[in-house]
DNA sequence: TAATTTTTTAATAAAATGTTAACTAATTGT
DNA sequence: ACAATTAGTTAACATTTTATTAAAAAATTA
């Protein structure tokens, strides 16, 4: 069975969360609310929805800005994010997509077309969590249980070292620049090029250096 | 000769369909219809079409949906998706792209603009598939690896040696004179001609001379 | 809050790469 | 054949890039 989907709803008007609830509830989705921004980031860690449903305009700290708090964090890189944005709204799509955001919903919100968008995006998700173990010679990395694995011996990744070296893992052979490098796991953070080479070094202490490659002023690669 | 691109269009609507296909065949590109997604999908196999022009609007399956089962398959991911979509529909570009669309156009069509956009997204295709390995005689050059590799065992370059080899090699037989090596490997720095000629002369320490011929008084060229 | 772990930076060392200069060899035109 | 021109070779050295530390900063955990 599919364990149901959670949801936290986060709007400033309590007849729009009441709207929305309802309406979810009625197809079976687990739902939280929050008044306002603070808030739902506080509830995030506990809640850990799948789905954060969130109104652009809010008094305080508006969508954007909590989407952004949000994306920032490491562990809720994954969580999906839909904005609730009224058609005549300034806002532009560009503003919430480039904050992190999945998908929008215009107001007036008509039912049928909440829940099926809802139910897509997270069919979306669910799709893309396939990411299974990638095995390659005595190596073994899984992210969804987040575990390395020599020579059927688990070996310990901080999170920084293992992002790394399943970014490099998903394609063995290619070479990743520092940009790519960069672009994929420090999603807003700057750090400088040496701080890759501390954890590229870091990981060769753990697995050897045998499997990833420098290659002298492109990057580095995860070679068989 | 170039082939000519395949194109697959879908749409519920017949007299669309007809506007489409009269407008790109004009143009020199293999049409193939189908009036919804289910037929779409099986027309796939057999069409193996460039690029897919989807109606986001349609009865049964959406758009979206289609595409999301066309990216579920992984023979297809690499085919190119464009949308069809009325400027009024609820459907974002957001949900579209992040369904695995390549672009889309708003309704109303201008044969113009369609056509344009069209051989645009088909020429980035072109270009992304070109930077696949190069395989000439035993040997075989793959810029996203960064590997040389001469008949079958890896040959190590050096940045600016790879990137010269690779210059030559994406035209076998046309010679490079040393004005265009430099301007395509030196992008600003300025350096003299002797340079060339030392990177030459690793490469050939490396590969043999059998291939890389001087053209005195005008440079080199890779050849077969 | 303290303790611990993780992440980042900065300084410096080491390695690899790139460039040049000086010289030699080859080719070309007269 | 012989200048004149162009290319090839070599080794020195300059430059760039990466590796390695240790220590500071930030985040996490107890």
């Amino acid at each position: 069975m599919i364990e149901k989907s959670k949801i936290l709803l986060v709007d400033d008007e309590e007849d729009i969360l009441e709207f929305l609830s309802y309406n979810l509830k009625k197809e079976g989705f687990g739902i939280d609310t929050a008044n306002n921004g603070i808030s739902a980031l506080k509830k995030l860690e506990k809640s850990k929805p799948d789905l954060i449903i969130l109104d652009v305009m809010m008094p305080e700290m508006d969508g954007i800005e909590v989407c952004e708090k949000i994306r920032e964090q490491d562990n809720f890189d994954d969580v999906l994010i839909l904005f609730l944005t009224a058609r005549s709204e300034e806002y532009s799509e560009l503003a919430g997509f480039s904050a992190g955001a999945d998908d929008y919903i215009t107001k007036p919100i008509k039912p049928k077309l909440l829940v099926s968008r809802v139910n897509a995006i997270l069919k979306r998700k669910r799709k893309k969590k396939n990411d299974g173990p990638i095995e390659i010679g005595e190596i073994q990395i899984n992210k969804s249980n987040h575990k390395l694995l020599y020579s059927g011996k688990e070996i310990y990744l901080a999170r920084k070292e293992f992002n790394l070296l399943y970014n490099l893992m998903t394609v063995p052979g290619k070479v990743f620049t520092r940009e790519e490098i960069i672009s994929s796991i420090w999603k807003d953070a700057v750090v400088g090029d040496r701080t890759i080479d501390v954890h590229i070094r870091k990981i060769r202490e753990k697995i050897g250096s045998q499997h990833i490659k420098t290659i002298k002023g492109i990057g580095y690669k995860f070679d068989i």
